[in-house]
DNA sequence: GCCACGGATGAAACTTACTTTCATGAGCCG
DNA sequence: CGGCTCATGAAAGTAAGTTTCATCCGTGGC
């Protein structure tokens, strides 16, 4: 198993913005300032010269070239056309709904929705871009033949472990998730080769859920993060990285985009491992449903 | 300066592609050796550098530079950008992406992911569409003057339950969710006036659900239904019914796209309640995010 | 047939953009 | 308080893009 994480360089199929977002964290501050102006308007950054950007951010064009490398681009040149064709497909963002921003102070309720829904669309959206199916198709396998799973996660992230868990053993696969870090290192310690571990945390940086993915991955079992940066601290302990792609309207406001885009991701993997034994998965969901069907009342004749 | 030739300067409405192949035969030999390449493979061409470009069709650079002008553009880099851009933009809709149906069986990852997150981002989009602002508004209204509000779901809508409890504890409002029916109905019989209920039911007909909405009303508190199907048992039992628009892949793959759904009309709520009070909601948040502030680790900064 | 003329073309000079190198200085750890 | 690492921009260096200009070739007039 290779010990540095995949963060897959070269790829970034879906956006290239959304995969600059992802790594702007993880920026010198220099870079992040380019890396802002970029994000916010990549088409007009396109159209600068380097000389032109590194003055925009207030930084040297040393600082621009590093940035494009950080970003995985041999150099600028390459990073202003990747930007050009990027724009040109976002074409999209026709109304002034309030995009990544925060909700304005006196929004009314269908303000509110209009801007969470498409927010949080947009990061089921371009999570789904981005995400490698080569590493989502290792995880699933490793999942597949492992002899137990286990679910880390805090906070909001919990819930997500939570949603993971109890899907992977409706249909029949060993599967644990913890409400507190006592009983997760308690039960990761018993891990052993074979086994996975799946450690969620939005910022990659909920020292819980990496003490728990360290612990596992020392006892031999296969790690894999879940993470909104490709380069925070979690995805030093995981042997796969999964990220996704969801830029919080506010940064505190309570996980909203960031655990749909998680769940989003947990689906994929669920229905990838799911489809390895059809027969047998559909077997366990009809006889799980059948087990909870006396828990539902009659007539819900839906024609909606 | 009056020599060039005059093409309509910066205005190609269609496409650059076809304005340069539209001009073509006005061009000289070397001049349209150049400009087929162009109309044969943008993409490439805008990826080549100028000496790259003449050489392949053998010419020099000068040439390069006189058909940039000849058919409008500043110079060179001007060219490759509004290359890539047009190569962008016209690849992209062939996608077969696998609408509503169910996964089908040979689906590799990619397919699933297509699929997955199609149907995710379409539940939300939809759910917030048909999302009623004024009931929400009410909603959000007697959540925030309620003296207790209590949330309940089973199964995968109890995720949604702790979550939508968790966020409206973050904000200092005073909320419970419960893992089980007793505790639930206990908790219920205690209910009174100008407190709140609210039941979370994809298909609307958990029993246990809707008993414990119906023991909330009956002590006078305010009910809430959050379900997939305006017609289904757990509505008769709420005051207010708000709806989701999922149509889930499979119907019993476990909830997915119904679960995304939720937890979107859970954000608008809860950014609307917040948004009642600014000062008071972002002061909780800070606080909270203080809280758990020595629980994360810092420098996620590295390179690779 | 010869000679002006003009457009097309590429070589080379030139300019600008991009890239690398390196010295500096800030912060961090022991 | 040294001795580190790392981020940073100035400046040197290289490559890309642009201009200039001499040449070439075809054309048409004489």
């Amino acid at each position: 198993m290779a010990k540095s994480p995949k963060i897959s360089a070269s790829h970034e199929p879906g956006g290239l913005i959304v995969h600059i977002s992802g790594l702007l964290p993880s920026l010198s501050p220099a870079e992040q300032r380019v890396a802002r102006l970029v994000v916010a308007d990549p088409a007009d950054a396109a159209r600068r010269t380097i000389t032109d950007l590194a003055t925009a951010a207030e930084t040297s064009e040393a600082t621009v070239i590093r940035f494009c490398r950080s970003v995985g681009m041999d150099g600028y040149p390459q990073l202003r056309i990747r930007l050009a064709a990027e724009a040109a497909r976002r074409i999209e963002p026709p109304d002034a709904r309030v995009v990544g921003g925060d909700i304005p102070p006196g929004a009314d309720l269908a303000q509110i929705i209009a801007t969470i829904s498409f927010n949080d669309a947009r990061a089921v959206e371009e999570t789904a871009e981005q995400l490698d199916p080569a590493v989502c198709e290792q995880v699933v396998e490793a999942i597949v033949s492992a002899g137990r799973i286990e679910v880390y996660g805090a906070g909001a992230s919990g819930f997500v472990a939570s949603d993971f868990q109890q899907k992977l053993h409706r249909i029949g696969r060993i599967a644990f998730s913890f409400p507190d870090v006592h009983t997760a290192l308690t039960s990761a310690a018993l891990l052993g080769k074979g086994d996975v571990a799946i450690g969620i945390s939005h910022s990659g940086t909920t020292s819980d859920v990496i003490e728990v993915l360290e612990q596992a991955r020392s006892r031999g079992a296969v790690t894999v993060a879940l993470t909104n940066f490709p380069r925070s601290p979690i995805t030093e302990r995981a042997d796969f990285v999964l990220t996704t792609a969801a830029r919080e309207t506010t940064y505190r406001s309570g996980a909203m985009a960031s655990r749909l885009a998680q769940l989003t991701v947990v689906d994929c993997l669920f229905v990838g491992v799911a489809a390895r034994n059809r027969a047998r998965a559909r077997r366990a969901l009809e006889v799980t449903a059948e087990a909870v069907r006396t828990h539902r009342v009659g007539g819900s004749r839906r024609r909606s």
